[in-house]
DNA sequence: GAGTGGTCTAGACCACACT
DNA sequence: GTGTGGTCTAGACCACTCC
């Protein structure tokens, strides 16, 4: 957590013009599955897009405190309570953390959030670790593989970047990534980048290209460990191993990256937990 | 949605004894790790665990509305608000659903909540759909796997029943299921109620044995069919499939259900989503 | 001590559902 | 119409962090 976490100054619009509590604008009744329209619907979810469109746009990097709840309050006109709910859905929905004492800061990808929320590999006895990479190959190419193509909503030769990487546990091979990134979204990645970066791939998309991985979709299966797959992991051709396709987006649900990992589950299992514990039950 | 949803009378104790808004009694502040005892912490979660006390001990039962949220406020002798932010956290948890203008319910386990949030196979295109099941056998036992027993916090050797289901989806089988479940817990429970159920077994569960599956936590790992596999499925002996193990809690993190699956993910996948999408974004 | 988020209150009005 | 949950307000006090 940076130390000098500056505070900055955001315009935000004032979302009531004129007295508060009276220009209510309900949602289209008509409802359509579509998302309301910058206008409508409660005023903490305009709060929240308002909010959220500073955080998007770059006027307010990952790491920085948002002003104050009594200042948001202050500039987008309504009361702090509605600030409150706002920020409330922005924490859950990984976008803000808040500090008693300290501030709201926008959230950041680190060790911690990458270990909990997008690597799903662990032990078979439970223990968990985060995992050594080790980057095999980085090639900018035309893109010739359909899932990928339909998953981040390119054309067949459009240009991408392909990154493979595997990734070790105490020593051994686990798991063997292949990375395909929208060549338009990372300009300037070189494998030099890659390999020399210190944190999680996560964390670079964030400090260098400013994408910021929200949530993901990913699809399992079981395969037949090919040669490519068989080396890369040492086990033998055929052998049985996860295969999991990955869509990773970021804010309205943008596709940025679409990943297929192989992995040996001879000593590792994917876990997978549906619904979180009881908050103080 | 049972339509004479009836109203209980449910007995709270009161929170806050004289006068309200002045008897906080902050969380132990050297933390452990364990959850605050019961007049412990935040007003909204002390009437959070009196009202999961009343749901968790029956006194509620699913499909039951709770009484209104001011009626809640006037006998905890809390304030509306505290009570929304309690009942909220519920909601959250699939603890409690609202309906606008009707009233809370006590959460049931119906179809749609068995698909969204415990059935995770669909076909590779994404058609989701509700599966057929085919009861293969069912037996009581002793409990002799070792894995089972952990999971359950058994001793080996102690009585369980044993259920094979077989899942087709659109006349193709895809799962085959091994479930062990404490024999204390499920009394009564014959090969012919579990056949001539009419919805899920999490549902007959909740309806015949006062047990709500509340989260369960699943490992999957790739391995090749086995005889037994290979011949549910209709797979050749050595296929890889995916095998999930499953341990469904209920309240108190108590295990009621370990949970063996083989998936043919020849044309379906096991499917995950990280996080959900934004609200209102 | 000043400033931040965390909790709690008391009341108002709106949207919705049932009757 | 009556009662329900859904939203919003205005202000109070507490706990925490940093200076």
């Amino acid at each position: 957590m940076a130390l000098a976490a500056r505070r900055v100054a955001i315009r935000l619009p004032a979302l009531v013009p004129g007295v508060p509590g009276v220009s209510r604008t309900p949602g289209a009744p008509g409802a359509t599955g579509a998302e309301p329209g910058p206008g409508t619907g409660p005023l903490y979810r305009r709060a929240k897009r308002a909010l959220l469109q500073v955080i998007e746009h770059g006027a307010c990097a990952p790491g920085t405190a948002l002003p104050s709840e009594t200042e948001l309050a202050r500039s987008l006109g309504v009361s702090i309570g509605t600030v409150r709910r706002a920020v409330d859905e922005l924490v859950a929905d990984h976008i803000l953390v808040r500090h008693q004492g300290r501030g709201t800061f926008v959230a950041t990808h680190d060790a911690e959030r990458f270990l909990f929320q997008f690597f799903h590999v662990e032990r078979a006895d439970g223990h968990r670790e985060s995992p050594q990479v080790e980057l095999l190959a980085f090639q900018r190419q035309r893109l010739d593989d359909a899932d990928a193509a339909e998953a981040l909503r390119l054309r067949e030769g459009e240009a991408v970047l392909v990154v493979e990487n595997r990734l070790t546990l105490q020593g051994r091979p686990v798991v063997h990534d292949r990375l395909v990134l929208p060549a338009a979204l990372f300009r300037g990645l070189t494998e030099k980048r890659l390999a020399e970066r210190p944190g999680t791939i996560y964390q670079l998309y964030q400090s260098e290209f400013a994408i910021t991985v929200l949530r993901a979709a990913e699809r399992a299966r079981a395969a037949a460990a090919d040669r490519s797959a068989a080396r890369v992991l040492g086990v033998p051709v055929g052998a049985p191993v996860m295969q999991v396709r990955r869509t990773a987006l970021t804010f309205g649900d943008k596709p940025v990256e679409y990943r297929v990992s192989v992995v040996n589950t001879a000593r590792h299992d994917y876990v997978h937990v549906l619904s979180r514990p009881l908050r103080g039950g």
